[in-house]
DNA sequence: TCAAATATTCAAAGCGCTTTGGATTTTACA
DNA sequence: TGTAAAATCCAAAGCGCTTTGAATATTTGA
């Protein structure tokens, strides 16, 4: 059923019906309803394309996945996505979503323009020189990174965590349990959260007179094997780390499983804290967590970034302003005072 | 610029830039050059909305994630996407993920194929008693399920791997080990895949003459947290268990974890046996793997549901075989001889 | 050389919706 | 009661593409 055997049926003009349906004021009350009803008994539901093709928005938000990057993201990508779909839902966008060779994103960000699939984009997994900004900009269609690129990250929509600030924190509240030796298992030091949270790491050990050892930090895939990996090597070092600072909950798993197959205990023997993008498929509501972290749910952010596009979408003049949240430390029992 | 003008530029009619464009044959090679090298040129891009409303195709394939089970398949899902993705972007179909309360699942389904957003529709994480085949059904749209609804699973296209066959020879594996007490940390017995999966490994113990013991089988959630937890229970039974068998390398983190709290080891005090979807983040490639497992990509899933899919929607009457895949027993460390 | 066959191109209709500008009906007020 | 204003409703154009059916140009063969 379309519009105009809808408008048929009901006896009035496809103008009438579609305003009707619109919720536009040029139409009673009565006719209102009436129209509605038959809508819902005839299952009506307006063709998506026609729609777009007449008013020229989509009503949908695109996702670009760099396929050479997505092994890195993908545990986050999902509760991202799932944050973010929810939102899309209740305004009734939609989302899209393209898996892209690396090589083609620049191309497929320009079909994206060009072929007015998108009202807006969101961008993943910004690099400290990222050029997608750039070219977004150019193309001029709204945008939000979920992150920042390098400094100073103005005249675009971002929202981020302060990884910077997390991890001088997190590294703080370790010098604080008196640990003076703390490795850092980073992510890839191109993403710029990560680049980040070392400087965060830095700046907490230089404040408190501790020397930077390029040899105790390192820069992964944040995935579970690189964390045990890593930590297996740390253990072989002359001058073990008393405290190991991760990245993300699956480069501390990683941790854990070497520490345990070395026969050391996790928060006596070594310290572990971690940053927590509290992944659901790690979590249960309610549980006491293991490991101390700096913690900020990807899920949320997710939905805060559906927001922040949606509101900047349907008032393109002014971008809402961007955002910057803070990490809660939370204390579990992966860290304890260095051992003497 | 659309068609109109780039036809205009070359002082051609639309047709032909149309037809030159999509390769019909009634235009000469000559012009067919020409219209290409302009379009690239100008950077021209066809309306996606526009070709969809002339050919009443959308090049688009739908995913429908249910928000309340969400947390249950988050994990698989993103390594499972990413695959599919591939394969769409291959074929240069789009991929619309809505994410939507289970409550208006239905609801979604229909507007789904009413409102001629999607060609087709990939079904997850199918329940044992399964509506949304018959509603898709109904509807008459191209869907694929990934998984099986209960016996028989034929009138419809889908993808599964043989659960049952995979936890029978899992289950045997262990009992030739020397295991007679053999948990198992299930998923919840809702989804078709759990419940097969039990009956392999019921069936396994029937053949062997082994008691089946219901308490020590559960249905969680497979997320870490549960692994733990359910592990720690078992631990505090009398007749304690000399091997767990899971289904996901979660839950066997989880019960990883738990036994190194109880000072246990894995693989010498207790075997671990889980199911390995290969899930990128807990894989580093070329790595051996630490948990003994029937494993089967989920990502090479996802890609394959994709060819599936869309050679059926290319070639509407003529509907693929469904496929059943064998799963691998890869032999790693987590598992050993009884302890006598 | 000319008609028939073939190769190329085009004008126009249509996909299903929104929206403009105008027509018609109802209401309000003198 | 009559008229201006407000409330309803409608016909038709247009969004950018594909595709039908027809027109024109080029080849072919006798």
């Amino acid at each position: 059923m379309n519009l105009k055997q809808l408008a048929q049926q009901l006896g009035l003009s496809q103008t009438t019906v579609s305003r009707a349906l619109n919720g536009y004021p040029e139409v009673s009350e009565r006719t209102r309803r009436r129209v509605q009803q038959a809508a819902t008994e005839f299952a009506y539901m307006p063709s998506r394309h026609a729609q777009l093709l007449a008013t020229g928005r989509s009503r949908t938000i695109g996702h670009v996945v760099p396929l050479l990057r997505h092994s890195m993201m993908t545990p986050y990508f999902s509760d991202f996505i799932a944050g973010a779909g929810e939102v899309y839902a209740e305004y009734g966008f939609d989302m899209l979503i393209s898996v892209v060779p690396e090589a083609e994103e620049e191309t497929h960000y320009r079909a994206m323009a060009a072929s007015n699939k998108v009202d807006g984009l969101i961008v993943h997994a910004p690099k400290t020189d990222e050029s997608r900004i750039g070219l977004l900009q150019a193309l001029e269609i709204p945008f939000l990174v979920h992150g920042r690129a390098g400094n100073p990250a103005d005249g675009y929509l971002w929202m981020d965590i302060d990884n910077k600030r997390s991890f001088e924190r997190a590294t703080e509240f370790l010098i604080d349990l008196g640990h003076r030796r703390i490795a850092l298992l980073n992510g890839i030091e191109e993403m710029n959260f990560a680049s980040r949270r070392r400087i965060g790491y830095v700046e907490a050990l230089k404040n408190n007179n501790i020397e930077i050892d390029p040899s105790i930090m390192f820069c992964d895939d944040m995935i579970e094997p690189c964390g045990y990996s890593r930590t297996r090597q740390l253990l072989e070092l002359d001058e073990k780390p008393t405290a190991i600072l991760t990245s993300s909950v699956l480069l501390a798993m990683g941790v854990l499983r070497a520490l345990t197959d070395c026969g050391l205990r996790a928060g006596s023997d070594v310290s572990i804290v971690t940053h927590d993008d509290q992944l659901s498929f790690l979590h249960k509501p309610g549980e006491i967590p293991f490991f101390t972290s700096t913690r900020s749910s990807i899920n949320k952010a997710g939905r805060r970034c559906g927001e922040l596009l949606i509101s900047y979408i349907k008032s393109r003049e002014s971008r809402p302003d961007s955002e910057l949240w803070e990490t809660e430390l939370v204390v579990g029992s992966s860290s304890g005072p260095a051992p003497s």
